[in-house]
DNA sequence: GCCCAGGAGCATA
DNA sequence: TATGCTCATGGG
């Protein structure tokens, strides 16, 4: 399979994603009313941005963007989406703000792992986020990938469709990360793209 | 009523 | 190592 064309074909026919979105910059210069950047590249360089995308990606697990982004902006307007006030906030209030994300317990928990490692001043690597509760390989390079702009492949359900669809066979995570690792150069700005495209076009 | 959505942890064998 | 079960709301 040609995945760059696949790439190209892609963008050809939805344009840039402008992936990751962020609620606290929607609105903005480049960034639209929910937060997305199609016209700019943004890499993030602020903690708070940084930590929305921790966030982002926990709560969006198994959801909707539309159900995680309503947890997003509940913690938002009550002033937890920060490490610190989400460490000492009850576990019953962050719950009732995440609860149209679903899992909300379970969630609840993975946000207070995440706010217990984060640390704004280093990259972690992919083994240290994977020891943190909530965290998987698909969130895990999410994370690498739009929070620390590291060149990784999401290698997700809708990844392992898209190479089906090409007559791609590959059903374990790292076979179709490697894959694609193989044959996409190693830039985290189409790296971002490529992902966001192929849930677009899965979704479409 | 059913199934899926920008998954992961844990128990069991 | 590999399945199976659990977590849970919201929209089609």
């Amino acid at each position: 399979m040609n995945v760059k064309q696949a790439y190209q074909d892609l963008l050809g026919r939805h344009g840039r994603q402008g992936w990751w979105p962020l609620l606290t910059r929607a609105g903005q210069d480049g960034f639209d009313k929910d937060g997305y950047h199609p016209g700019t590249y943004d890499v993030i360089a602020t903690e708070q941005h940084r930590f929305e995308v921790y966030t982002g990606a926990i709560l969006t697990q198994n959801t909707t963007w539309e159900n995680a982004q309503k947890a997003l902006q509940a913690l938002q307007q009550h002033h937890l989406l920060n490490p610190s006030s989400l460490q000492s906030a009850e576990d019953d209030r962050i719950a009732s703000l995440i609860e149209p994300a679903g899992y909300y317990n379970q969630k609840t928990t993975y946000l207070q792992a995440i706010a217990d490692a984060f640390n704004n001043e280093t990259t972690p690597t992919r083994h240290d986020l994977l020891t943190v509760t909530g965290v998987g390989d698909e969130t895990a390079d999410t994370i690498l990938c739009y929070a620390h702009s590291e060149p990784r492949i999401i290698a997700d359900e809708y990844t392992r469709r898209w190479l089906d669809n090409h007559g791609v066979k590959r059903t374990d995570y790292d076979d179709i990360q490697a894959y694609i690792d193989q044959r996409f150069p190693r830039n985290t700005e189409q790296r971002q793209e490529l992902h966001a495209l192929i849930v677009t076009d899965q979704k479409a």
